[in-house]
DNA sequence: GTGACGATGACATTTCGATGACACGGAACC
DNA sequence: GGTTCCGTGTCATCGAAATGTCATCGTCAC
């Protein structure tokens, strides 16, 4: 878990990060909201303890506008007790939470824990095909059900055959999208590749159709395609 | 002692309290579920009377989601005797309690100490898989029961696995959520964290799956992955 | 039938992951 | 203040696995 620090404090600079490292989450420190935004632009972060008060503003503004481009990464913000009346302001946005200074910093710890973990979960996607089934995220393929070991490279290229089904694909395309630039143009590494993807395959009728000096495509037998 | 009560009746926000403040409790009251999130947001409180309809939801949902953050301030749920069919409900986490309405006031109070006295216990979420425990609180792993000690990065890295059961996750998701900027992309340093990860998991089968040329994953041998 | 393109098996090469040994730096403890 | 210890990062090496190359064979279209 990561974390960006925004304070300007020079006491807070030692003694927030200190803490939230003892609690083995790797921390980033901002001085001010010209720095932060910089590295929230570069970095992923899980969440951010802003100080409300930096020396180039208030970094409620900051982070209210960036909430508008759809930014959602959880913020803690660190408010003094005069600053505590206007505190609605940073309640815009329900995944954030504010602690008045000063504070415990096991209190800041929970809190940065509690904030980090709910971050969003995404679904990556499930393609299928005919009777094939490809899990980006767990990097799995199953045909009927039944589970595929693919080599990555096999694997990417029927992710690419699998995004466009029944489009013919060119070898040229394939070797753009799954191999580097090195790659050789001339190689027959793309046939080889969709040989050995085949074998992988043979649970059921060949998908991968040939088109003679086009490519591949992805195609069900009987799909009138 | 200081206690919450969220309650909509207009008769039990009089009674209630003063039920409380005659044994020597502090009370504050919200009339509903928004009231009381401020609340205990700003304060500190041992305990929290909680009625479970509410004009703005059942309270249930609201502690429900707030107890997978790690919130863990005892609460009792006040129900009427219809809605004690689903009662289980209440009870997922061990530190509640409830009482059916109509009640007696001691036994109101008793029961307020009672929980009162716990204090608030942190209990933030456990991760489970196969047979791994990773106590996010406690920052303690157990695998098969049996307490294993981890570094903080180790730790760190083990969480994210956690939070992603079976995704394939790569060395520079890693790199961002358990390192800061610092880390350098080309280094190894996830590669070494993992074989340490592993040399301290021994006590049963290795969870942590390379996956070539995308990272790793956390599987257990057998679930058909 | 024939010529070009695709398929495939065997082999060579490269890449990648695992790991042991070592180095560095901060914290704790004299 | 110095020293020791512990956690963590770096480096080099090893070995296995993945993938590219090549030669040969098949087959499809005209």
């Amino acid at each position: 878990m990561r974390v960006l620090v925004v304070e300007d404090d020079v006491e807070l600079q030692v003694a927030i990060p200190a803490a939230l490292r003892s609690a083995a989450l790797a921390v980033d420190l901002a001085g001010d909201i010209a720095t932060a935004d910089e590295a929230l632009w570069v970095n992923t972060y899980d969440c951010v303890v802003f100080d409300r008060m930096l020396p180039d503003g208030d970094s409620i503004g900051y982070v209210r506008s960036r909430r508008q481009d759809g930014w959602s990464v959880p913020v803690l913000f660190l408010t003094a007790m005069d600053q505590l009346a206007d505190r609605v302001d940073g309640f815009e946005h329900g995944g954030d939470d504010y602690l008045v200074k000063p504070f415990a910093v096991e209190e800041l710890i929970v809190r940065v824990l509690s904030l980090s973990r709910r971050g969003p979960t995404i679904r990556p996607p499930i393609l299928r095909y005919a009777d094939v089934e490809l899990d980006t995220g767990r990097r799995e393929v199953r045909r009927a059900g039944v589970l595929v070991t693919l080599r990555a490279k096999e694997f990417s290229v029927l992710e690419f055959l699998m995004s466009r089904p029944e489009q013919a694909v060119s070898r040229t395309e394939l070797l753009e999208h799954c191999w580097d630039a090195a790659a050789d143009p001339m190689s027959n590494v793309v046939d080889v590749t969709i040989t050995r993807l085949r074998s992988r395959l043979r649970g059921g009728p060949d998908l991968i159709q040939a088109v003679r000096g086009q490519g591949y495509r992805l195609i069900a037998p009987g799909s009138a395609g």
